[in-house]
DNA sequence: TTGTAGGCGTTATCAA
DNA sequence: TTGATAACGCCTACAA
């Protein structure tokens, strides 16, 4: 059964094209009569129209492009899935990728969403293609950023207050009296990473207390950096006795790392910007920074359907949607 | 900066769309002279082929479907990653949906990718649309079933020992003195499920014990099944000592369940059928069969380039590629 | 109520 | 070495 197309079915129904066309569509008039014929040939041939000669004639492809850094970490899939779960709702569906934390492998799927013309794109990007996001946007894709800025881009964009919830778990720590903090940093250029040193630094600032004093270590986001921090952290002559850590995967890392030197999972106390979903089950001595991600998702795709849906696309109305997570204590 | 077409390239570097044509595709001969001033032209109207428009021509879109059925479970974004990874190498794209287990989804996202002509589908299937698989075949698209097998559905397939691993798992508890077994199953259908099921009654009836002396709970593979079943295990006048989970979800939420009832998490002796990557973290009397996603990701990768690939599409050459896991005592 | 025909943006065949 | 031109499969004025 190779693939039939409407002007077979056309043929064998006895009617022109645009009929078959008019039927599969609901558009224009036709008799009850021609059109449980056409129904019921296009039911015996097994038709199925071809979406690429649609999208060419229609000039859309009801396709949204969606790129994040790591389809492994929870935090990124949760969101990815609302989007796909609101977007399939009005029939769009998802071009996705998997950009590794890789700008180049980013920027290559930018290339090849944007000649697949996608309709609009949603990206948490690792701020090093702004050129090729604003091109996105002169081509009259609508752009959507979310969970992380990009630096030279003016865009739609949902994020979190990453600074303000960053400080408020540091204080918590500075709170409880400590005074010597480890501080696992992701990577610069990040615009939440960068955000979240800020707000480190801030708490810092105000509780007196000087950064000098602290343990810095600049990560990558990823598990095998939290270990490796908290390997360093360990080996110091007066270690922390707590810890900030920039992100989920990060704050994972720490604990492998803790339990491979044989150390109690509760030796810091620790505040993780991110949650670890398994953390209930050992962490008495945590603090996490609750994210959303299931929010910025909704959100975004609500944005799309509102960008897509054709409303004026003057410029100065760009939205900027800050999500104030909460922070919870084990 | 609207989209150019290469009409408009054509004219404004004062030569015919074929030759934009062949010298962006480096096909057929052109003088140095005119791909210079093609190239030249390109960049500066900042052209960009039209995917689709060429996917309609050449009769193919360079699309891999890709269904699996929950984005938020670790062990299949590790497949789908690999899946990715090895096929964007090669220039092919991927299309995935996340059926959500809803067997009505997982047909609408079918129909959408035969629609959009994509050239092979890797799907762990939820067991129901065996007439929308056999569809897939019957129109030339390669179909590659990963995980999970489908009934009625003759087709290359990639998958797990799952009988034989769950029977070794179970013997494991069995081998340690347990007489009285929590048995947690996936939902009947899914073959995954089913195969598993099996290999504990092999393992059971081996060890001479009665399947109706252990405490069988029918969960669907999410989390809170698993919390559920430990809820009614602990309730039991005769609880078992040991609990055999038929995935990793499940898993999760037996440790869950038991730290919500205040239970030391080392309260049975488990098996569990897939990994809990945290598990290292807290877990003392687990067993795991250590799965291998990225295998199964990349052996269905390479197929799919095979099958793609043109080889002779003769029937009887299917391939079933069996992965054996080990089984890992913490 | 239905049919004809042009065109969406490419590629590829054939001439020149 | 290059240029017309006919598809690819569908939709949609415009006619009838």
């Amino acid at each position: 059964m190779r693939n039939v197309t409407i002007k077979e079915v056309a043929q064998a129904a006895g009617v022109s094209t645009a009929t078959i066309s008019r039927v599969l569509n609901k558009s224009g008039y036709v008799s009850e009569d021609v059109r449980h014929r056409v129904l019921e040939t296009v039911r015996q041939l097994n038709y199925r129209p071809n979406a690429v000669a649609r999208n060419l004639k229609r000039e859309r492809t009801h396709c949204v492009g969606l790129i994040l850094p790591d389809m492994r970490n929870p935090y990124f899939m949760r969101l990815a899935r609302e989007v796909q779960a609101l977007l399939s709702v009005r029939n769009y569906h998802i071009l996705y990728t998997d950009s590794g934390a890789d700008a180049a492998r980013e920027r290559s799927a930018i290339n090849f969403m944007l000649e697949n013309r996608i309709e609009a794109l949603v990206i948490a990007g690792m701020g090093k293609n702004a050129d090729k996001l604003r091109e996105v946007q002169d081509r009259g894709v609508p752009l959507i950023l979310i969970d992380r800025r990009v630096n030279n881009v003016e865009s739609d964009i949902i994020i979190e207050d990453n600074r303000g919830a960053a400080e408020r778990a540091v204080k918590l720590l500075v709170d409880k009296g400590h005074r010597k903090i480890g501080i696992l940093c992701g990577p610069a250029g990040i615009s939440t990473a960068d955000e979240r040193r800020e707000g480190v630094q801030a708490a810092l600032e105000r509780a007196g207390l000087s950064p000098a004093d602290m343990f810095w270590y600049s990560g990558d986001f990823s598990r095998s950096s939290g270990r490796e921090a908290a390997r360093q952290m360990h080996r110091l002559l007066e270690p922390p006795t707590a810890v900030f850590s920039a992100n989920n995967e990060m704050t994972f890392g720490l604990y492998l790392g803790l339990k491979e030197m044989g150390q109690p999972l509760d030796f810091w106390e620790v505040a993780s910007y991110g949650e670890l979903e398994f953390a209930p089950l050992f962490a008495n001595r945590l603090a996490y920074v609750r994210q959303n991600p299931e929010a910025l998702g909704r959100t975004a795709a609500e944005l799309v359907l509102e960008r897509i849906g054709g409303a004026d696309r003057g410029i100065g109305l760009l939205e900027q949607i800050v999500l104030t997570p909460d922070i919870v204590c084990m």
